[in-house]
Order: C-alpha cells, then sequence, then structure tokens
DNA sequence: ACCATATACTTGATTAGTACAGTATATGTG
DNA sequence: CACATATACTGTACTAATCAAGTATATGGT
C-alpha cells in the first residue's frame, strides 16, 4: 500500500465503524430514551454553550448538516419539551435553541446510557488505546 | 470525566469526524466520477471477492446496511454498468453481483481520487499516527 | 438615508435510507 | 417425502436528510 493508499484506508475504516457503532446506539438510545445520537448531540451542544443556548446555524455546523436539516430535527425535539425557541433582541433574524430543564434530564439519563454502550460496542480497546484512538480522533 | 465517558467520547467524535470526512469524499467522488463513498466501497468488496461477485446480502452486510438498501443502491450502478446481475446456479434465490470491466476502470480512478482527498482531508495527522489510528480503528 | 449584499431561517421537491411485509427458494426434521 | 422454518431478495410505505428557492432582517458603502 502506498502512502496516500494509508489515509484512504483511514477514511474508508472510520466510515464503516462509524456507521457500525452510530447505528448501535441510535437503537440503544431511541429504544430507552426516543432521541437519535443526533438529537443527543444537539442536546450536548446546548449543555456546553454559554446560557445553554445557539443559534441554529452553530448548531448546524457542530454536527455538519445543513441548517434546514436542523430546523427539521428540532421540530420534534421541541414538541415533546426537549428545546424552547427563544428570540435574540440584538437579531430578528435568530431564533435561538435552548434546553429544557426537561431536556437537560434527558440528556444526563442519556449520556449514561451512551457511554455505557459505547464502552460495550469499543471493549476490544483498552483504556490506554482509547485515550490514544480518542486524542487521534479529536486532531483530525 | 469517568471511564465510561472516554469511550462515549470516542463514539461522538467517531461520528462527527466520519460526517465530516465522507462528507467530502461524497462531494469529491461524485463530482468526479459520479459515485459515492457507499458505492465505491461496493465495488471494493467486489474487487476484493473471489471472482469479483458477491451475493447481495453480503454487500448488505460488509456495509453496515440491510438488504433493500443494497437492492436500491444497485439499480442505477447496474444501469450505467459498474455491475452486473449474475444467477447462482447452486442456490436460486441468490442473485449474485459481479463488477464489470468499465466497474474495475472506474474503482481503479476513484481510489486515486479517495487516497488523494483523504490524505488532503488528514494532513494534521503524519504518517506514523496515521498508522496507529488505522491500526485502533480496525480493531473495532 | 438608500440600496445592494449577506445572513438566519423555513419550505417544497427530491433523494437515500429503513422497516416490514411479501415472494420464491432452500434446508432440516419427523 | 412432507412440511415447518429459514434465507435471499424485492416492493411499499415511511422517515430523514439534502438542495434550492423564498422570506425576513441586518450590514456596509455611497
Amino acid at each position: 500500500m502506498n502512502v496516500e493508499g494509508k489515509y484512504g484506508a483511514i477514511s474508508k475504516s472510520l466510515w464503516l465503524k462509524s456507521a457500525v457503532i452510530s447505528k448501535h446506539l441510535d437503537n440503544s438510545l431511541g429504544a430507552i430514551h426516543g432521541i437519535g445520537l443526533a438529537e443527543y448531540m444537539v442536546l450536548l451542544n446546548l449543555m456546553k454553550a454559554p446560557n445553554h443556548a445557539l443559534r441554529r446555524i452553530d448548531i448546524a455546523e457542530a454536527l455538519a448538516r445543513t441548517a434546514s436539516g436542523i430546523t427539521r430535527m428540532l421540530m420534534p425535539m421541541e414538541k415533546i419539551g426537549l428545546v424552547s425557541k427563544e428570540t435574540n433582541e440584538r437579531d430578528a433574524r435568530v431564533s435561538l435553541v435552548k434546553i429544557t430543564p426537561a431536556g437537560e434530564e434527558l440528556f444526563r439519563n442519556a449520556t449514561v446510557t451512551l457511554d455505557a454502550k459505547s464502552q460495550s460496542l469499543l471493549r476490544n480497546i483498552d483504556r490506554e488505546s482509547a485515550d490514544k484512538l480518542l486524542a487521534l480522533l479529536q486532531s483530525i
């Protein structure tokens, strides 16, 4: 394998392993908490944000999705009360998304599920290797 | 971060990085060769297979997709002549998928594109780290 | 102040995937 | 051999994402 092929192999492996793991996590999160991994990532980003609120466009950026995808994803989340819509008084174009107390509660519970399931899916990887893998992934 | 959280962090990072990289590769492969990363992975698996042919169910397994997803994906690929349908004389339920010479040619060209684009997307990762990352991903 | 351009979001049309049910064929057991 | 069960695939209905166009608002240059 030439040098370029090595990087191609990383892309392919990343694609496949992500598909496998994401499907498992989607299933677990869906069965127990009624949300998918993408919805979980929305809540995670809101929890990390100052004032627990973000613009839709920032959520799109954080999830590598389009603005319209976020609009559609948030509709049912708002309906079941995980997030709420707030206006930005400085900029009337913006519709801020804020996590609700119910959303925070679900996020905490879903985090337990996600961590446990992840550990089970990644049981082939010892803790030291896990540190290394995480660092490498985050350096991409 | 507790120990479980570390594995959860890997899942989340895998999910996000894969989304970013896959979208770039989909765009490049689509613009230049008219196929997506999933279609490329079909061709790759066919190239690796004995006799360059596989059952649909095996392709589904290799790509973490459903059988019906593969049926749909293969329809246009057959139409443009990248793969052909063959019967299995031992088992009439099976419809074997075989890569065509045109499919092989496209695969070789797409591999160059995929490797080059991957190297560019992963330029933050040096060759030694790339070896390590690939080994860790493949151990999942 | 005016207007051209840019930004934030939503909506309609399309595409790609899934689940589930249906069809055809194969396999294993009494 | 007969028949229940399993397997391979396809078709229908649905869901989730995209793109491109549309609306509203903000910003910058003259």
